[in-house]
DNA sequence: ATGGTGACGTCGG
DNA sequence: GCCGACGCCACCA
């Protein structure tokens, strides 16, 4: 059989979404777990990411909370790394927490545009 | 096996 | 808009 998106793993399709992410652009966790189909399973996306974060590949600092708050920059190789790569597309950080996060957020069913 | 935890969000009040 | 309860389910002690 082919691979269907049944097949793929849960993990697999957080990782396809967040490659989805424009550059200097942010999201949060419901909006993929959405996109997924599984909206109140955002902390299965939380746990995804989790073990994204050391691939570079993956841009796992592009997803925050709803809050806009940096709240996985502890799971990173260093605590700063994903503020620090945040600053480095051009979003401020300001108390672990992104700047105008309204503006810059970004939504996957966008891509049905 | 069991209970608690966790990069979270939604719902009702 | 804030607060408590609930849902979600893999992982860990």
């Amino acid at each position: 059989m082919q691979t269907s998106a049944s097949d793929i793993p849960f993990i697999e399709q957080v990782w396809e979404v967040s490659r989805l992410i424009p550059y200097g652009r942010v999201t949060n966790y419901g909006a993929i777990a959405r996109a997924l189909g599984t909206a109140r399973s955002s902390r299965m996306v939380g746990w995804a990411l989790k073990a994204a974060a050391d691939q570079t590949d993956i841009p796992a600092h592009r997803v925050l909370n709803r809050h806009g708050r940096l709240s996985g920059k502890m799971h990173f190789s260093s605590p700063c790394k994903m503020q620090e790569l945040l600053e480095a597309e051009g979003i401020q950080v300001v108390n672990d927490t992104v700047v105008h996060f309204k503006e810059l957020f970004w939504d996957p069913f966008e891509l049905l545009d």
